[in-house]
DNA sequence: AAAAATCTTGACTGCTTGGTCAAATTCAAA
DNA sequence: TTTGAATTTGACCAAGCAGTCAAGATTTTT
């Protein structure tokens, strides 16, 4: 589709391609046969990252749709047709962005442990989680958007390897059940609702400082969404008899 | 239908006004100097209907900016300009559209009853939200998009009706804490985590469903999610000595 | 049935925005 | 320092889209 098109408008030796891996998208990158053998230069590893922070920034407030290639130039400090210089497409620009945050947002899940306590892993993650939606609600913010579209990039990723990885978790959670260390509940459902209650402060934030007020502002705020978080999922709110 | 009434009715030459109270967008409504007092004709109550109908699918899929008035004119059955002839404004069907959406999503929040039985009274919410998240998932995602955004149009009302409504419902359940019938939790994020986690097979269908596959489709399917989520938040993960 | 009011639409306007192009300007290797 | 490659940008284009307008069609009122 991009390749097409280019390789039937004139190759510009000056453009070079990057193989985006998990969405399949082939996106150019900055100049071609460069002669440094495919490594980026100096300027291009800048500016794609530059590009990639006002990325994150635009398309997690704005979403896809309302994000404007021109807003995301500008914050990165760049004209508009310099942008595309480096990366083809808005879409590509995009995809890229999913990309570099994907693997890092999924990072903490995968590290759960199987071998491990499991209600210390749990707890584990879920204060990770919260960690990573209070330091970076962006991240949080782009998936919510793009899933709530239809998932029309990440739709495959989440139908294979999400869905694998989900699978594979469910697997250890099951047979923590099975070993009596945990109550019996439906893994995949105990997934989601941990996905959704970390999640919701970061993409709800704006309902959730609404509510708050300042509160959400102060220095242990972070510790007590933790708390009462953690309080409910490993406890419950029915009061346990002592 | 009490408390916050919208759609007061006034006149100017051409056009009738609907003034959207709770969040502040006076807006058109259609006709011309009708002297019919206020009351909507028949073709008037039926294209609105059609209109709004329309709106809260496209809304809820493409959000604000996606969506296109075209669009919704099309799925209502009718051209751009005739549209246009009922609301002002794409930003007023928006405006209608979450205003009409608002008061039922909230309704059963209202219905928790603080004389009833706490555990009661929390099961019978969750319940009602899951199912309202599976019947009209479209209200649940529109919200989403609009908070998401940072809630242009929201904002003030959640600073002010919804904190309001919270502030009072988590005083309910502090009294139920003190009561000894809940465990101790904080009750804002207690209602947190159950907006996030039933208004999440909404929002993020197209994720549970790509992970879980056709089951999602199953008779029992809302059932099984029901039971999952009430078993964490009630009773908690940690297995619980018989 | 005629008039008045209401409803509907095609054609059009102006603005935004993704993307192209060719002409610079800067950078880096020799 | 020279020279070719890499980088940058202003001017431009076409599509998409919110909203206007005036004229025509339909419904309601008298």
């Amino acid at each position: 589709m991009k390749g097409m098109t280019f390789g039937q408008v004139r190759f510009t030796p000056s453009k070079l391609y990057t193989v985006a891996n998990i969405f399949g998208v082939t996106h150019l990158a900055g100049a071609t046969q460069n002669k440094n053998d495919g490594k980026l230069s100096r300027i291009q590893l800048e500016n794609r990252a530059a590009i990639s922070e006002a990325a994150l920034d635009v398309f997690s407030t704005d979403g896809y749709r309302g994000a404007t290639i021109d807003r995301i130039a500008e914050r990165a400090g760049m004209s508009k047709t310099n942008l595309l210089y480096y990366f083809g497409s808005k879409e590509e620009v995009y995809a890229t962005v999913i990309e570099q945050t994907v693997e890092e947002w999924l990072q903490p899940f995968k590290d759960i442990d199987p071998d491990g306590d499991p209600i210390e892993e749990i707890r584990k993650y879920i204060s990770i989680k919260l960690k990573m939606s209070a330091q970076k609600p962006e991240a949080s913010k782009l998936f919510a958007n793009e899933i709530q579209r239809g998932a029309p990039l990440m739709g495959k990723f989440l139908r294979t390897r999400l869905k694998a990885l989900v699978d594979e978790k469910a697997e250890v959670i099951r047979s923590w059940i099975d070993d009596g260390k945990l109550a019996p509940v439906d893994p995949y459902h105990l997934v989601f609702m941990i996905w959704a209650t970390t999640q919701h402060y970061a993409d709800f934030d704006t309902q959730v400082e609404a509510i708050l007020g300042s509160a959400v502002r102060k220095p242990g705020f972070q510790e007590q969404v933790g708390q009462a978080v953690l309080s409910v999922v490993l406890n419950g709110i029915r009061p346990r008899d002592e």
